[in-house]
DNA sequence: ACAAAAAGCGAGCACCTAGTAGGTTTTCGC
DNA sequence: GCGAAAACCTACTAGGTGCTCGCTTTTTGT
């Protein structure tokens, strides 16, 4: 039986070299942006020329998808650690204030967060779709963990779920722009702190 | 005596052009950030050559720099509108909220800012800057408001004026990136007097 | 009305861009 | 170790970039 015409999937270092790839995007388009950052930049990180890393990319917007994706991956991996399980109510916000701390510490992730963002806000880019699907899921799950701890009395009185939700999302958004501007003043984590306090009846 | 190679100023068509140039600037900057909006999509919108525009404004860094300042010579015009002095403690908030309601009819003015702040986070970035001492400047004068209220008891109990300063700046700026990307899910005026509701003793 | 300055344009420079075509080198199952 | 597929490269296309040069047109003070 012949196998020609059978493909042989790729080899064993490819996936070391696709990760390769995707760490220096990750850090051009956190640095220059999606639209100002180069295929050819990213190639010259990586040691390799431009057309290399479109074999393994077929364009540079399936570059910036598999970008946003690892990032989604490795999140997801971070949020479910031991358990499984996603924690919801004063838990999840624990662990909201925990990768706050993190994010301290990756500075690049915090950048192309920053930065994709804004730039997806214009109609017609790329990620504009995955930005909205992302707030909005985010928005209402850690509205629904403020819910949760208001039918346990754990929220002081007239504070309102979904609005606590959305505020404290953007918050944590805000903090990152001036976080990134001027390192040495802004704690992220302490403001995330400062804004929780008044509105809870326990210790996060 | 002669007037050999004494200037003899501007037109008096040239204030109008420039005012176009710039507002045709801020669109492209607005939608595709500064590094990716090039001079050539600006000229088109005012029906104009790359090069006319050049002549205005020396290079695309220049046209930056004043779009920039145009921006916040409106802002000032409208803080200082009628009285000619900028209020302070609570005045100052109000002030602030209406800011954030005003700017939900400029959607333009918000993307400019959204995405150039984010932009400008980067090392190299022309603009960066300019960013920086505004936000210093900005938390510091917030703050310097807060501590004023706290001082006539207008605020709760542990609050912190300058971290509830640097929260707001945040928040406000956090939540025009959601508004940008779901105008309709979002109000930020709403949004931020479910902030400031808590912290305060008094309606804002 | 005239001359000089300002406004504006077309062409071009040197460079960068994403993506393609077709080739060579490397890997690896058999 | 052989052959085919994957990995990768050089060269190229078609286009865009900021900016300059030299020129023409428009405005304006005298």
């Amino acid at each position: 039986m012949s196998t020609i015409g059978r493909t042989r999937g790729s080899y064993a270092k490819t996936a070391a070299r696709r990760r390769e790839i995707l760490d220096a995007a990750l850090e051009v388009f956190s640095s220059s942006g999606f639209r100002s950052g180069s295929i050819r930049d990213i190639a010259d990180r990586v040691g390799m020329s431009q057309a290399g890393v479109l074999h393994h990319f077929r364009s540079k917007n399936e570059l910036l998808a598999q970008v946003l994706q690892a990032r989604d991956d490795a999140a997801w991996e971070r949020m479910h650690a031991g358990t499984g399980l996603a924690p919801v109510g004063i838990d999840r916000l624990r662990q909201l204030v925990d990768l706050v701390s993190f994010n301290e510490s990756v500075p690049g992730q915090v950048e192309l967060h920053c930065v994709l963002s804004a730039e997806a806000t214009a109609l017609d880019h790329p990620a504009r779709p995955y930005f909205q699907e992302r707030y909005r899921s985010l928005v209402a799950s850690t509205g629904q963990s403020f819910a949760t701890m208001s039918e346990n009395g754990q929220l002081a009185d007239g504070v309102q779920p979904l609005a606590a939700a959305r505020n404290l999302i953007a918050l944590m958004d805000g903090l990152q722009v001036q976080w990134l501007l001027d390192r040495e003043s802004v704690s992220m984590s302490d403001e995330v702190r400062a804004y929780l306090r008044p509105l809870l009846t326990v210790e996060v």
